[in-house]
DNA sequence: GCAAAAGTGTTCGAGGTACACCCATGC
DNA sequence: GCATGGGTGTACCTCGAACACTTTTGC
């Protein structure tokens, strides 16, 4: 049996980012054809000897400078047509980042690194919009029956943030006591000693996720659901 | 920026049928090196001009006949070593198959294709066992929030087939009535005017799945779960 | 003292869970 | 008439949903 065979292998990666109580993602402007100057996913072709996270982390790190702290294998991109040039099946992934790591910078691979608002995005190039699409559908499912919201927070922050978090990624309103008696609830959560203030209003109170504690518990069998 | 790659693009698919009060899954016996003789996942490389999708049916053509009802992409397995002889990307998904065509033949790319009882599988060719047990858990989650299991039975079941599906699946006990109570209550099947016996007991109406149904309420926001 | 955000409890209703007896058929 | 599986109703309790006022700070 001989295999004659010249499709390529590539990942593309799509980075979650949250600030001012709005979901963002990274883009990059192609530098090369096709598309060149045109907005795109980070990614780019695997190479012989590298699993397909690291080449996620290779290409992230080639093209911007984020630190992503979760990244998940998303769905696999195969349209025959899907590249110009040349057979392509993409395998898409997911990641977050934290606040911190929002600081960015173009790298070699692209002209331009920028964070998007979700609700904003420019044209995008190869089939990138629908990539984007099935992530954030991804994306708000996971969110309902694992802790990953925390992935896209500080690791101190007001449980108000982690409020506005759901209501801003869900997409609808949040009754505050209901929500608070819940994730509390759960019990991991550790709550500061520490306060913060905004400038307005009263300060709170700080928390903090508690992730051994998660793993453990789900380990029994606990089963987390917002 | 020149390219140069050479990973082969492959698909895998995870069968499933339900006989016998079991969950059964398809393998075929390997004609061919690596791991001649041994069993197997359907599957094989990728045409240059066929999406995956396309290179699912084929292969499960080529090595089997049996009739497809429902078919999801699963995930994409990477790692470099995975198969022996140069590096392949599988991208993996599962089926569905209704009894009805439990019938099955080897053809030109196998040498037997038998249904397995899912506990009480034999060793697998490359990482074909890693691949069945997240075709499982996602099989085991899917059950559980969309109506999938009608894809494993019949056009016209017992509403106790139904309920042996899931407490088989699940591996758990299930309450006739609050079961029964619930699943009629979605009003998403048509008892039908006519009986089955199965020799011994009281005959038992017949139901079938509205799928239709099921579309429109989906749109309109219905969610289903058991 | 007023604006702004944080923190907190109770009531109600729907739905999940537990549970046991009669029915229709074949042998 | 007995064995086998089919079909049904009720009581309780848990949990989700709705809902408003007080507290702490900055200005």
């Amino acid at each position: 049996m001989t295999i004659h065979q010249t499709i390529k292998v590539a990942v593309d990666a799509v980075v979650f980012g949250y600030r001012n109580q709005a979901l963002h993602l990274l883009l990059i402007q192609r530098k090369l054809e096709p598309y060149q100057g045109g907005w795109a996913l980070p990614g780019g072709f695997v190479l012989d000897n590298e699993s397909l996270e690291a080449a996620v982390h290779r290409e992230l790190s080639e093209e911007t400078n984020v630190t992503i702290n979760y990244l998940e294998q998303l769905y696999t991109f195969g349209q025959p047509n899907r590249d110009p040039r040349f057979r392509t099946v993409a395998v898409a992934y997911y990641a977050l980042v934290k606040p911190e790591a929002f600081a960015i910078a173009a790298s070699t691979d692209a002209d331009d690194v920028r964070w998007f608002d979700v609700r904003d995005l420019p044209d995008l190039a190869f089939d990138h919009a629908e990539i984007i699409q099935h992530a954030l559908q991804r994306l708000r499912g996971k969110l309902r029956y694992e802790p990953v919201g925390f992935g896209l927070l500080s690791e101190k922050f007001l449980f108000s943030d982690f409020e506005k978090l759901y209501a801003t990624i869900l997409d609808k309103p949040i009754d505050r006591r209901n929500f608070r008696k819940k994730v509390l609830s759960f019990g991991l959560l550790t709550e500061l000693n520490e306060k913060r203030s905004d400038g307005k209003g009263r300060p709170a109170n700080l928390f903090q996720f508690n992730e051994d504690q998660y793993f453990k518990m789900k380990e029994r069998g606990f089963y987390f659901e917002l």
